[in-house]
DNA sequence: TGCATTTACTTTACATATCAACTATTGTCA
DNA sequence: TGACAATAGTTGATATGTAAAGTAAATGCA
């Protein structure tokens, strides 16, 4: 792996630093969430089906399921099938708000956290192989960097 | 935008510099990527048919699909169908090579040019938009760190 | 020459992202 | 109270990512 220039022949040179930064995120999340969703697949789950699990486990009860989508970048339909499929597969419940009966809640079953306790230990290794190689130096570095570049996207308007 | 604690409400620490690192970047994606994807939806572009373009306009010449598949990250079947869309739209032509008849050779056209011709000053502006607040050597840092985090990619086995 | 292998795609099937349009329930306010 | 708006979620249609299996043409090699 190298400079982005040579991984995707760029023929000019970045004139636009910005550009240049983003598009080096954008690389690297590719590169990143393919491994992470070979991982997944292995255990029978995508990615966003894994955030989902979670989120409702860090979360400890039941959770609407929009507030799911907000802690995902999701949109609000994708959810509504992700957390059916998971609800099919009795991974989670999906179960009417007794006070506000257009929310549903999602909470996660037995069966969900026995499948994430599989995972946690290859994930953890996941990360580790991925960016140990950083200092943790350059990892803080790294991580108030991107803090700093997201740090204006949602004053962006088109 | 914050931290990523606070912008999924997680609940514990980070107890692992890789993984904090790892999460960045997959955030800071999602983040760009939706801003640019609202962009490209204006003009009737999704992100990978807009790549594609770009790719194909910087090449100036006709080039193998697989080619344009392996610039992008996408997977083989998912640039048959991009190209056959484009295609079918005109933006592109897809003509089988007289040496090898088994490469198809896609070729930006006129029309294809066009459309990115209007697409070049607003990407502009949204690169500036989202990242120009970071000062040039904060730019520069933050690529050559993400690029050091690419590094191990490719040596990850599962 | 001829057959197995490799290469360059294509097709199929399933999961997700996204927008638009729709249903159901709740809240607001004249 | 009764209409209108807001909220929570669902459904439909299109596009992409991904794996698996298939097709067609070129290559390797006995």
């Amino acid at each position: 792996m190298a400079r982005l220039e040579q991984e995707t022949k760029k023929k000019k040179p970045f004139d636009l630093p910005s550009q240049e930064v983003v598009l080096n995120v954008l690389r690297s999340n590719e590169l990143f969430q393919h491994r992470f969703g070979q991982l997944f697949r292995e255990f029978g789950l995508t990615q966003p089906q894994y955030n989902a699990l979670r989120i409702l486990r860090g979360e400890g009860g039941p959770l609407p399921c929009l507030e799911v989508a907000s802690r995902m970048i999701a949109v609000v339909p994708a959810i509504t099938r992700l957390l059916d499929k998971l609800n099919a597969r009795g991974l989670i419940t999906k179960l009417q708000d007794d006070k506000d009966r257009r929310v549903w809640n999602a909470k996660i079953t037995p069966k969900g956290l026995e499948l994430l306790a599989k995972l946690d230990a290859p994930i953890r290794d996941m990360y580790r192989a991925l960016c140990g190689h950083l200092t943790k130096s350059e990892s803080k570095q790294l991580v108030s960097l991107l803090e700093k570049a997201r740090d204006r996207v949602s004053s962006v308007t088109l």
